[in-house]
DNA sequence: ACGGAGTCTGAACAGTGTCAAGATATGGTG
DNA sequence: CACCATATCTTGACACTGTTCAGACTCCGT
């Protein structure tokens, strides 16, 4: 990837999407920041002036990834059912897991990322934000007595378990249609078990 | 920690403790196989010695981490309903994280782990085994059409992601009990939800 | 008492992230 | 069009990392 001009042109983004691949095979232990800019084709300090440092690259990754995911929430049909539309929002996650694995694999890495740098906090919290509407609305017009943040999380943790289990081949899964398979079932057992906790007036 | 003789004595726990220490407060990206030795009283070269590389030592981390939680499962009490066992299991599950969170935070992080271990092959299954057979004794019985597989994964991807988010601070809970009121709740509405999905001959 | 086996050290090597100072190109202003 | 401030990238350096290998040290069984 060596390039005519001095100036690369747009570095930044060619850094982000060098780093989403190399994190997608190598994993996070596996990164390197002076791999990143050989691939870029790009001396070893030139990611710094960029991002500042690793862990500003890394952010930028997961923060392009929460933009993926919001954009897959937001793309969920609103004519659907509560239920459908709870089922749909546990795929798109576990979708983005296997469209963007390098994404995934730093989204949540807390001890990776500069959890106060601007743009991140403006994309990252949005989507817990939409998936506490989906519960939200799951549980609407019915008499169960669960507490909606912990049907909220309980929702949240079940998609994150499912793509990490997935994502660290440690749920022996045969292919990604399976995975699909096993998000929606595990959706729909939510769905139902959130409902049918007993309400406060039994 | 300087030793007055050449031989350590148990070295092989030593560096296992203050690894697990490291990785509870530093995370696994701040973790250096140096400063381990450094804390330990010995040179960069010694843990080699004992565990080969970076990876065995994080192997032999994550297998007594397993060892914990098998033997966290195999303490709850035999007396209990379907439902209470799952929910025991679940608060064991998530109460290593908070006992043990050096251990937790790489339990699971394959892209750190020799997975070909002995040790670490003779352990790990164990922990999914045992949540297979909660699993499937939350179902007996009962005329639900639900997989058990799905089941089973659906709430081992729960626990983990419960345990996860709590452990990367990405779950905002106040403090431990909070964690363990979450997921007691979570696993009741596993528990619920698991039954009452619509039986074959529905 | 002694020799082998197990433990640990010391030095070295390639590779890493980060920083300051300098080289190079770009775009706006006169 | 000429020019210069500015953004962009390179170079060289530093401290640190994981791993290897020869060697020094100490324990244990004979």
């Amino acid at each position: 990837m060596a390039r005519a001009t001095y100036h690369h042109g747009d570095l930044r983004r060619a850094l982000i999407s060098a780093t989403a691949q190399l994190l997608a095979t190598k994993g996070p232990s596996g990164f390197s920041l002076r791999e990143v800019a050989r691939q870029a084709g790009v001396s070893p300090a030139a990611p710094s002036h960029h991002f500042g440092n690793t862990q500003g690259l890394i952010t930028a990754v997961a923060t392009e990834g929460f933009e993926r995911l919001n954009a897959a929430f937001d793309a969920v049909d609103d004519d659907l059912s509560p239920h459908e539309r709870l089922v749909a929002h546990g795929v798109a996650y576990v979708d983005l897991g296997i469209s963007a694995p390098g994404h995934m694999a730093v989204m949540f890495r807390h001890d990776l990322l500069d959890t106060d740098d601007e743009a991140y906090v403006a994309t990252a919290p949005g989507a817990f934000r939409r998936i506490s509407a989906v519960v939200d609305a799951a549980l609407a017009g019915s008499d169960s007595g669960a507490d909606r943040a912990v049907a909220t999380r309980s929702v949240w943790a079940t998609c994150h378990g499912l793509a990490h289990l997935y994502q660290s081949k440690a749920a022996s899964l045969a292919d990604d249609a399976e995975l699909t398979y096993l998000v929606e079932h595990a959706m729909s057992i939510a769905y139902l078990g959130m409902r049918a906790v007993p309400g406060r007036q039994a």
